[in-house]
Parts: structure tokens; C-alpha cells; sequence
DNA sequence: TCACTCTTAACGGAGAGTTTCACGCCCCGG
DNA sequence: CCGGGGCGTGAAACTCTCCGTTAAGAGTGA
């Protein structure tokens, strides 16, 4: 099972959004993508998806760009994954009235489980550790 | 993310032989494949790659067939996923040299969650359960 | 030898994921 | 009020993996 690198680009972009939140700047799609090496025009519709599940909020315009919706402590990296896969262990045979229900239990549970992992890493975290570690540099 | 079909035809698969583990019967592919409602000439694959794995063990010609390499108690869910899919959640852009290292340790962290959660499930416990559950209906 | 089973390799359709393109819309400054 | 610079949206093209099928090979017991 690989992760799909839409939900890797999906998470870069929240994550350059989320180094810039305190300055309060807008960023233009064109930065986000050549910040993060990402296509331009595949980035804008992860960025609409993000938009409709109120991750990040859009200004229009001249000088628009994308910010963050919610505070970065807010914003985990499970939304952010469920947003682009929907549910993100779903065993679609699962439903089939013959199909065995211990199995059907196992998988919900690690559905559950996954979700309270990937729920508790949120991007304030995630930008802070960035900084810090960039910051050694100039030591 | 969905499951794939594959490794949920791989769980259903083993979860057979682990029921009839104790009987020590060996289930022929036609058996397994009728009984879970797999594709038999697929199931075939998917065997020989748990096999390749020493989760499954093969009996040929006559009177031949499939049973568990190991005890249905050192069997994980989590072995399984594994042998179909490699590592569960993998990252493959996480290689490229600007990539932001706090990202990649993020979804190194996630990845060992997951991998921690699906080895907890083992089959002998989800033999137990279903026949459990199975037995109800006769009381 | 024959019947029965697993073993292995190769093929092709279907569908999802990725990328690009074209055009419409909205807001601000002049 | 109008035009440029940004976002919004849908659809086409392409790639690639998954899923399933087919067919020929090889081991085992009767």
C-alpha cells in the first residue's frame, strides 16, 4: 500500500501554509508548487478539496492567495489524509451479507486505529519541529 | 485509501485455514476460492506469495492443498498486509533530498503505528471469535 | 501411466491516479 | 468602470497498477 502522492502533496502544502500562518501572508499557488516541487495546476484542486472540508481559506483577487482556515494546532494530518482518500482503511467487500464479521471488526479497527494516529500529529507540531531544526544551521 | 481487494482476499484466505488448523486439514485452492467467493486461478497468486513468505505451506498432487505454516497465534493481520502490499504506508517522494524531514518522520511514526496496531491482531483470535459468534445461533 | 493438484509466466481490459489545458469568475487598483 | 492578476471548474490525455484469465509445466499418489 503505498501513500498516494497526492495526499504527500496535500500535507506539503498545509505544511508551508502552516510556516507562514503567524506572518498572516497569503501565498500564491504558484508558491506553494514551486516551494514543494508540485504541479501548479494539480495543486490547485487538492487545494479546492482542502478548501471544502474549511482547511484552508482562499482570498480571491489581486494579492489573494491561500492561508490556513483553522489555527495549525487545529489541523491534524488525518484530516488532512481523510480529505483526499475519504476514509482511509476501507474494505469495500466488507459489506457483502456472507462476508466474515470478525474480519469486518478487524478492519474498523484499524481503520479507528489509524485515524486517533494520524489525528494526533497536528501541524503546529510539525512546523515547530521544522524551524527548530533548520535553525541549527545558524548556530 | 482504499484496501485493496487483494490483500482483503489474502486475510479472508487465511482466516479459512486458521478455522481448520486444529483439524489439520489441508484446503484445496477450489475450497478456499468457493468458500470466500475469490476468483480461484487469482487466489492461486496470492497463496504462492504467502508462501514465499512462510505464512502459508503447500501439499502437491493428490489429496493436496493449502494449510498454515505456522501456528494460527503467530499469524498477524499485519503479515499479511505486508506480503501483498510491502510497507504499508510509504512515502516514495520522502527520498527527495529538499524533502521536509519533519514530514518524512511523521510518516515514518505513522507508518510503525500501523504496523505496531495490525501486528496485535493475530488469526487465532479471529478463528476464536467467529467461532464464537458462529456458535450462537445454535444455543 | 493416469488423475489430480500445485507452480509459473505471460497477457489484456478496466479503472484510478496524475498531469495538462482551456476558459469562466472575482476582486482590486487605476 | 474596466482590465490584469489571481482563483474556480471541468474535461481531455496519459500512465500505471490492479484484477482477472489463460495456458503450459511439474510433482505426487493410485
Amino acid at each position: 500500500m503505498k501513500l498516494s502522492v497526492k495526499s504527500d502533496y496535500a500535507a506539503r502544502a498545509v505544511l508551508s501554509l502552516a510556516r507562514n500562518h503567524s506572518k498572516g501572508r497569503v501565498m500564491k499557488v504558484e508558491e506553494l508548487a514551486a516551494e514543494n516541487g508540485i504541479p501548479a495546476n494539480y495543486l490547485v484542486q487538492i487545494l479546492i478539496e482542502l478548501k471544502s472540508r474549511n482547511i484552508v481559506r482562499s482570498v480571491r483577487g489581486k494579492e489573494g492567495g491561500y492561508l490556513l482556515a483553522r489555527l495549525p494546532s487545529e489541523i491534524t494530518l488525518g484530516q488532512v489524509l481523510r480529505c483526499i482518500h475519504g476514509p482511509i482503511f476501507e474494505a469495500d467487500a466488507a459489506s457483502e451479507p456472507l462476508y466474515p464479521p470478525e474480519l469486518r471488526e478487524a478492519w474498523k479497527k484499524v481503520q479507528e486505529g489509524l485515524d486517533a494516529l494520524t489525528d494526533s500529529i497536528h501541524f503546529e507540531k510539525l512546523a515547530e519541529d521544522g524551524a527548530a531544526k533548520r535553525s541549527m544551521y545558524y548556530i
